[in-house]
DNA sequence: TCTGGGGTCCTAGGACCC
DNA sequence: TCTGGGGTCCTAGGACCC
């Protein structure tokens, strides 16, 4: 054997606190202030930079109970812009790329690349200098983790996170139950409140205790996925990457409204808009939907005025993404489930059975049909170059009081290119 | 007053058939 | 009429992820 080592290595490269790392981007002055980022609604805080972290404001904690420290010390706050953030991430995606063709892109912040045909020795440079060309390009920063299988590249990267080189490779070291020790059970990958709080009934408090628990326990008194992570704690690879983007399997789209709803009328222009946004989504990559599946439920958190929630499916004759045909059925569904006298919170509607639409013509197709989809296709068309809902249907209401609520937005459009921020070539 | 949204996968249990 | 078991398929709900 050579001495040049090449076993399986993966590295997962996250953004750190992406969407506070977007918003600063465009507006330097809040660089080493404390920054958060609102979820949709201004509900919870989805993104907190270290120094809000430090000030003790937890991940998802609702908004308003975060406010007074917000207040007191002064944090910058936004509502959450997910056409920027989209973009950034495409750029950060396509910096990677150049590094490994062997990528999966695994959310909107983080990647996994391979590097196995790196030799070992050079794999920690290698991470280096991804970091430093991903800054350099996008301006965004990165942590890297380097390891033999996925679940422990997180754990890598769990560590670099806390680091200032920002990189932690665990390739080459000979036992790492020393370091898997100091891994809390519920920072495992895969591991979520649940199955923390069945595990430490079982004396299982940190990664290296689970690394070395019997596979056929784990199985038994939990399942196959469980399993699968202890394998991967041991080095064994059992999560393969995914490499090309499987088409999904359904399309969701709801919100919580910015204002309680009572009035049917407003209701059904909330849900007639989330259909046309579904299937707008789901004809831009060419799937039709087998079923459709409303729901409606009041807030689980106001008390007095009686919880209520329903949903129901139907399935489609014929598998279909007809904004049309989408949006009649969404509405008898709701004509169905709705109920007088309640105050809504929140509505969606879910395409489900997605398929590829061959566009073949079956024993039900009409000359109607063929004119349907063409219209389908020019309101695309004319959406996506003058901007969404520019053309819609009447049934989907111009006033939208249901809104949401987007009190703190940085307004940035990287289409604008008055705003793009400079970057430093190299 | 104010508590996100969009996914995937697994399992248990019921319906149905032989 | 009563009795039994095993297989498959589907669905709802739960758990997890970011």
């Amino acid at each position: 054997m050579s001495s040049i080592q090449r076993t399986r290595k993966l590295a997962l490269v996250d953004c750190n606190s992406f969407y506070v790392s977007c918003e600063r981007l465009f507006n330097p002055k809040i660089r080493r202030k404390p920054v958060v980022v609102l979820s949709n609604n201004d509900g919870c805080i989805i993104s907190r930079s270290n120094e809000a972290k430090a000030l003790g404001i937890k991940m998802g904690e609702p908004y308003f109970k975060a406010k007074d420290i917000i207040i007191k010390n002064k944090v910058e706050v936004f509502s959450s812009n997910y056409s920027l953030y989209g973009d950034l991430s495409r750029r950060v995606m396509r910096t990677l790329k150049r590094f490994n063709s062997e990528m999966e892109v695994y959310s909107i912040d983080e990647a996994f690349l391979d590097l196995s045909n790196f030799p070992d020795q050079d794999v920690e440079k290698i991470g280096k200098e991804i970091r430093e060309t991903v800054l350099q390009w996008t301006g965004i920063p990165t942590s890297v983790g380097i390891a033999k299988t996925k679940t422990l590249s997180k754990i890598a990267n769990h560590i670099a996170k806390k680091k200032i080189s920002g990189i932690t490779s665990l390739i080459g070291i000979e036992n790492i139950d020393p370091i898997l020790e100091k891994i809390n059970i519920n920072d495992v990958w895969g591991v979520g409140k649940q199955l923390t709080k069945f595990y430490q009934k079982n004396g299982i408090y940190n990664a290296k205790q689970l690394k070395n628990k019997s596979n056929t326990w784990i199985k038994k008194s939990s399942n196959v996925l469980s399993s699968r992570t202890a394998m991967e704690l041991r080095g064994i690879p059992c999560i393969g990457l995914e490499t090309t983007t499987a088409k999904r399997k359904s399309c969701v789209v709801s919100r919580s409204f910015g204002k309680r709803i009572e009035k049917f009328q407003e209701l059904k222009e909330a849900v007639v808009n989330y259909c046309l946004n579904a299937s707008e989504k789901i004809r831009s990559e060419s799937l039709v939907a087998k079923a459709i599946t409303v729901f409606i439920r009041t807030s689980p958190f106001q008390r007095g005025f009686g919880y209520y929630s329903n949903s129901n499916a139907v399935d489609f004759p014929i598998a279909t993404n007809n904004s049309i045909e989408i949006v009649k059925t969404a509405v008898s569904i709701l004509d169905n489930i709705f109920k007088n006298g309640y105050q809504y919170q929140k509505a969606g509607v879910m395409l489900t059975g997605l398929c590829n639409d061959d566009g073949k013509k079956n024993l039900f197709s009409s000359e109607k049909d063929e004119i349907i989809n063409n219209l389908m296709r020019s309101i695309d068309n004319t959406n996506y170059r003058y901007g969404r809902s520019t053309l819609s249907l009447a049934s989907a209401g111009v006033q939208k009081k249901w809104n949401m609520k987007r009190e703190y937005s940085s307004k940035i459009d990287t289409a604008d290119f008055y705003s793009l921020p400079k970057i430093k070539a190299i």
